[in-house]
DNA sequence: AGGGTTTGCCAC
DNA sequence: AAACGTGGCAAACCCT
């Protein structure tokens, strides 16, 4: 059963059921409530078929309700005209009502940034972004755009596929606006303590730390004049100075100078990074705080995720920085008194899938061991690193240094899996395109004959050559990913409320569940793997670890 | 002053 | 070991 669904902007809305014919229109004055009964009204939960779940699905979460599953028109929209190699046409509800209409496009509407914040006060129910034009009926519109998808998911050679990736994309679009709700618990005071244990006490806005402070006083005596070391400009000039000219100041350019200037730029650099991304006015700006009940200051930060942000399926984000969130700022991440993390990290993910996707016997049965590398080393007859360097070259298309005689190597013993993405390179270096597992496509290179006809041109080609190769196993790791968080959450339905995923990067998950829920936390995590992995590869013998870990803190 | 570009580093 | 894929972000830099 599908739902159509589309809101009023006063808390109300309209729905319609959607069978072999549509239903007739029902108008409920309380839309989270009509939501909710719907879930629980059946033994099946509808899919509810909306414009965008980022539009509507955040004043759900707000009021309570978690739904099931859904249709993401806009998000679905994106995959079928990236797979008609029109990456970038505007995939909106509007826009893809005036396709059909023959209409003039209207551009996407930019989200409004920093919801996250600690600043913004979101009101209920309030975005309609709608790009229709007004006096169309909504309704009507959103529920042909959805039967015209899926029509043209119908046309396509593997219209299972596809219609596995809408459902998926569309499951991620409900668990970011789940996660940016509920926020990774993030203990202001523990953040607090390690900046102060780095870079002294805070200082006042605008001014550099004590430790920082003193490493540039260190560093314009080492060179004997006045040196910013926050400006590269000035850095290259004083590296010349102390008669050690270098091209860049890039860290691994500069550990191989020997000055004693270098460690303390060193140092500089490193610490300077911590406070200017994630310093004392990061934590301010993304961290919301609280009381909790034993009267310790508990908080939560709340990213803004981009489903579906990077060419590749993998998950942006915007403002914050949630991806980048630095190894040494891990200790932060703590969970509620009573309450714990369970984290789950699929290691040596895009090897394995190389290995499920191009059905390469050798690196299958490699990937059926805990650790891939470890057994790649004892095949290839060296240590793990190189065992592990060699692998990533070729997913990544390195040729300099180490790489090459490593790359003849796995090209002999695992020749489909090298031939899998040596293929997709070369399509790459003509100006094609290539799809991964579930048939994302890599967008088409822009201005290609001018491109590589010109001076350059060959680096050109080589750089859409790695781009296409990484692609196929980039965008099917990310798939993996989405199985897994779409399956993940549906096994978490009885949780209470706050509870559930709380973070998610690329191919590592965390809960935040109460303490006496750990275990049924990490069956699910289980169950889930298993699941994504028949659903996706069938009956592969590679095996996608995940090994979740209960934790107080995940530093 | 303000916008766009460059540099460099963080994550996976 | 060397600089290879996807990104976000902040500060310096460079221009209008």
């Amino acid at each position: 059963m599908r739902i159509a669904v589309v809101a009023d902007g006063e808390g109300g809305g309209w729905l319609q059921e959607l069978d072999e014919a549509p239903g007739p229109i029902r108008r409920v004055g309380d839309l989270a409530a009509a939501v909710r009964e719907a879930e629980r009204a059946r033994p099946e939960p509808p899919r509810w078929v909306w414009s965008a779940g980022e539009d509507v699905y955040p004043d759900l979460v707000r009021a309570g309700v978690r739904v099931s599953r859904c249709h993401d028109a806009a998000l679905t929209e994106a995959l079928l005209l990236g797979y008609h190699a029109r990456h970038g046409e505007a995939s909106s509800l509007g826009a893809a009502w005036a396709r059909l209409h023959r209409l003039p496009v209207p551009e996407d509407p930019v989200r409004p940034l920093g919801e996250g914040t600690t600043h913004s006060q979101p009101a209920l129910f309030e975005a309609d972004r709608s790009t229709l034009p007004p006096g169309t009926d909504r309704l009507a519109a959103l529920v042909e755009v959805h039967s015209d998808q899926l029509r043209r998911l119908a046309e396509l050679p593997d219209p299972g596929r596809m219609r596995l990736l809408a459902a998926v994309e569309s499951a991620g679009g409900l668990a970011a606006a789940e996660m940016s709700h509920d926020g990774l618990p993030w203990r202001p005071d523990v953040h607090d303590e390690i900046l102060t244990g780095l870079l002294g006490p805070r200082p006042p806005s605008g001014q550099r730390p004590p430790v920082l402070a003193d490493l540039a006083a260190r560093i314009s005596e080492a060179v004997g004049r006045e040196v910013n070391p926050d400006s590269p400009a000035q850095v290259l000039r004083a590296m010349a100075w102390v008669g050690h000219p270098v091209d860049s100041t890039r860290s691994w350019v500069l550990e191989r100078v020997d000055h004693p200037v270098v460690p303390l730029l060193l140092r500089y650099k490193e610490l300077s990074r911590l406070h200017s991304a994630n310093g004392w006015t990061w934590l301010d700006t993304w961290v919301r705080r609280r009381t909790g009940p034993d009267g310790r200051t508990l908080g939560r930060f709340h990213p803004d995720y981009v489903v579906g942000g990077v060419v590749s399926g993998r998950w942006a984000t915007r403002g914050g920085g949630a991806l980048q969130i630095p190894r040494s700022l891990r200790g932060a991440v703590r969970a509620d008194p009573g309450w714990v993390l369970v984290r789950a990290d699929a290691g040596q993910l895009e090897p394995r899938v190389l290995a499920a996707v191009s059905g390469d016997d050798a690196l299958a049965a490699a990937a059926a061991e805990e650790d891939l590398y470890a057994r790649l080393a004892v095949h290839v007859g060296g240590d793990r690193d190189r065992a592990k360097i060699g692998m990533l070259s070729a997913m990544y298309g390195q040729t300099s240094g180490d790489a090459a005689p490593l790359l003849a190597t796995m090209r002999r013993l695992y020749p489909r899996a090298l031939e899998y993405v040596d293929s997709a390179a070369r399509t790459g270096e003509g100006g094609g395109i290539v799809r991964s597992w579930l048939g994302r496509t890599s967008p088409a290179p822009t201005g290609w004959s001018a491109a590589v006809s010109g001076p350059g041109g060959e680096r050109r080609r080589r750089a859409q050559g790695r781009f296409t190769r990484n692609f196929v196993v980039q965008a099917t790791a990310a798939e993996w990913a989405l199985v897994l968080l779409a399956s993940l959450r549906q096994r978490l339905p009885d949780m209470p409320e706050g509870a559930g995923i709380v973070f998610f990067v690329h191919d590592e998950v965390v809960l935040h569940v109460p303490a006496d829920l750990a275990g049924e936390a990490v069956r699910a995590v289980a169950e889930a793997e298993a699941t994504t992995r028949a659903t996706l590869f069938g009956d592969t013998p590679v095996r996608f670890p995940l090994a979740p870990v209960v934790t107080r803190n995940i530093g």
